[in-house]
DNA sequence: GTCAAATGTTTGTACTGACAATACTACATG
DNA sequence: CATGTAGTATTGTCAGTACAAACATTTGAC
């Protein structure tokens, strides 16, 4: 145990050094090289065998931790964490994680308006009164069944946004194509009972149970870009996430 | 606006420099101090009017953007994230989440056992075939009413558990006490309807929604140590939580 | 007047060095 | 045999410094 990492560090990539080792060491646990259980050198060991600054070593390893990979203990040592492939949930788009996965979505246009923001909107957007947000809403389908239905708010002064782009690509692509950096949304989860129209557009029964999300979300300038509503059917649709204790 | 900061760091304290700056500058956001919006002086000149070094106020600075208080940007500056108060989504116990809200629950043992595990519990608890676990299930309730049912299983070898103990107080509580280190957690959230036992128990009516939890939690060591299946009524309960961008 | 280059500001990455706190082990002691 | 104590290994915290990269603004050229 405790074998000198695989790993080589390339000092002229455009890369942090730090994301190396994340990555480098991330991929020797998805491949098994590194077993769940498996006791990791020590910092300072790790550090050197690699030419690296302890600081820089222990960059990587703290994000590993945060992520969830590794467990460290002081007076011990590093672990790697029990199996399982898992991701943490992360600030993405429905889209990009189904293409991710390999499927093929597909996304029908409900409806396309460009209106003055309600009440409600205007203070989960952070807008005066009276400002105007793109309203719209959209069927997501995975190999021609309907997945999820989502209604979205997007405010109107960052990039524009027509039916047609919709219909391609994810929300969160055309947005980022826009120039908008994503830092972080707030979302809550919960569950509801499939109306007469949801399920319709689902095709699912009345009563069905659906999961609920509800997400705003905030880029790099601190401006609230997004906020909408989505409903998922249940049986093919749970959020998967890994805590981790601070 | 950037005026410094009105916090006072005790270096004769146990807890860590950059940690006292993390609880100020939260304080300072929560209280209204710190506006949505406003812009933080450079981090150089921060630590150098609380006579810290770079290192560390950067430290501070990072935990803010993670809990997603923060936002940084290159060349630009630091500013305060224009949002409501949110925690992120942390590994704890309903029961603890729930008493830290001032509300008082109580908990019902429907069921109580310590039994081999099945197969299915062996895998998600990696252990052995044929090894023995706690298994039980509890009703939880806020104010006389029917929050959540909940189903787990917790490995043997590590805390005595008793049906007296878990009427008292949360299971997290008690396996803490137990000299259990919890570090990460993996959960799935989504939605089922309500069956007639779980709608009766709930006090709600059979196909009312209900949102569905299923967590795995691991402790310092690695171990995993807790599995269950929780269902809350859907019109009393949601998931809140903060995402990131890494 | 418009576009490009230079400049300054601010965060990002990286290194070195030092000491503190915790956990485990082995040993001595009663 | 039990118990405390010292020593060792390992992670945790903190200081100080240097340079790189991204961004915004100003300056300069055409």
């Amino acid at each position: 145990m405790a074998n000198s990492l695989n790993l080589t560090i390339d000092r002229s990539s455009p890369v942090p050094l730090y994301h190396q080792v994340v990555q480098g060491i991330q991929d020797a646990i998805t491949s098994g090289e590194l077993e769940p259980g498996h006791k990791l050198e020590n910092e300072i060991d790790l550090a050197a065998a690699l030419n690296l600054s302890r600081p820089t070593m222990r960059k990587a390893m703290d994000e590993l931790v945060r992520a969830g990979l590794l467990v460290r203990k002081r007076g011990v040592g590093t672990q790697v964490v029990s199996s399982q492939v898992r991701r943490p949930l992360e600030l993405s788009s429905l889209f990009d994680d189904l293409t991710a996965q390999g499927s093929k979505p597909t996304t029908d246009i409900l409806t396309f308006s460009h209106v003055e923001a309600d009440a409600e909107i205007c203070t989960k957007l952070g807008l005066a009164a009276g400002a105007k947000v793109y309203h719209f809403t959209r069927l997501r389908k995975v190999a021609g069944k309907p997945l999820a239905l989502m209604e979205n708010w997007v405010r109107n002064d960052i990039v524009d946004i027509d039916e047609a782009g919709l219909s391609q690509q994810g929300l969160y692509s055309i947005l980022r194509k826009g120039g908008v950096n994503f830092r972080l949304a707030t979302q809550s989860i919960g569950a509801a009972i499939a109306t007469e129209l949801q399920a319709k557009l689902l095709e699912t029964t009345p009563g069905a149970a659906l999961v609920t999300m509800e997400r705003t979300a905030v880029d790099d300038t601190g401006r609230l870009v997004e906020t909408g509503r989505h409903v998922y059917r249940a049986d093919q649709y749970t959020f998967e996430m890994t805590l981790v204790q601070r």
